[in-house]
DNA sequence: CAGATCCTGTCT
DNA sequence: AGACAGGATCTG
């Protein structure tokens, strides 16, 4: 579920339930997620109003009209539910809305966040605050990466896995980048000629945009009554293929580097 | 740098 | 029973 493009789709998906309503009822059911919810959360947060929604990387964001910005984190497991018909043991934060819509915070594994900053710092956010530039963004240019992986001898997929590089990234999406940028996941970052770096800058982008696009194609059931965002289509070209044939043919190979899995094709990228 | 750690669920 | 999972952070 959640790397950058989930974030936004569900970010894109609660707008239209959260934006401009009051929260009338705000209910954490545990003191903490991966790190405790902060102690006055119910307090802060009930009869606010939800001024807008955004996306930092791969936090939301729910601004009131409090001063406070809400900032969840899915994890590995997160994921909000929408009128959902029954609450279960990982229904963790639960929210109703003046519209009487409820939305719960499910996360089985836990380590999501839910924290309260105040809107106006929200730059100065400790998790924010060296976070590199937003993929999607005008500041992330083959020149602005080639200028972070200048003498960089870390393989490529650790440095763009890596949130002060870039943020926003997750497995799936570096591996899925890197394969059509045809670079070789264990390549020293700063040894990468310029042409397959402005190769990947567009590749990075266009394999989240084609997942924010996907993913947007399942907030129709995220809309229905008691649905769930559910996964986009799994379009990957290699992740998760391991054994199948690569689109040259070659064989998907599968490595595990710092206990995470990578996928990649040999042939198709040195 | 790699490795362990926080958790639970699912699949071999 | 063991491997593995879309993340982030701390420790050697």
């Amino acid at each position: 579920m959640p790397e950058l493009p989930e974030v936004e789709t569900t970010v894109r998906g609660l707008r239209p339930v959260l934006e401009g309503q009051t929260l009338t009822s705000v209910e954490p059911r545990r003191a903490d997620l991966r790190f405790a919810f902060p102690a006055d959360l119910r307090q802060r947060l009930t009869g606010a109003r939800v001024t807008g929604l955004g996306r930092r990387a791969k936090y939301g964001l729910i601004a009131t009209d409090r001063g406070d910005t809400m900032i969840f984190h899915l994890g590995m497991s997160g994921r909000w539910r929408l009128d959902p018909s029954d609450i279960g043991k990982h229904d963790h934060l639960l929210l109703e809305t003046g519209e009487g819509r409820r939305l719960s915070l499910n996360d089985p594994r836990r380590f999501g966040s839910v924290d309260l900053f105040p809107t106006e710092k929200l730059v100065d956010y400790p998790a924010f605050v060296a976070m590199g530039p937003e993929p999607l963004g005008p500041e992330f240019t083959p020149a602005y990466l080639a200028r972070a992986l200048e003498g960089r001898t870390a393989p490529i997929k650790a440095l763009l896995l890596d949130q002060r590089v870039v943020a926003g990234l997750g497995n799936i999406y570096v591996c899925e980048a890197l394969h059509m940028a045809g670079i070789s996941p264990t390549r020293a970052g700063g040894r990468i000629a310029t042409k397959r770096l402005e190769a990947l800058v567009p590749a990075i982008r266009a394999v989240l945009e084609a997942a924010i696009e996907a993913g947007g194609s399942t907030l129709r059931d995220y809309a229905r009554p008691d649905g769930e965002l559910g996964y986009f289509a799994k379009q990957w070209r290699v992740y998760g293929r391991e054994g199948e044939p690569c689109l040259c043919g070659q064989t998907v190979k599968r490595r595990v580097d710092s206990g995470r899995s990578t996928f990649f094709c040999a042939r198709c990228q040195r």
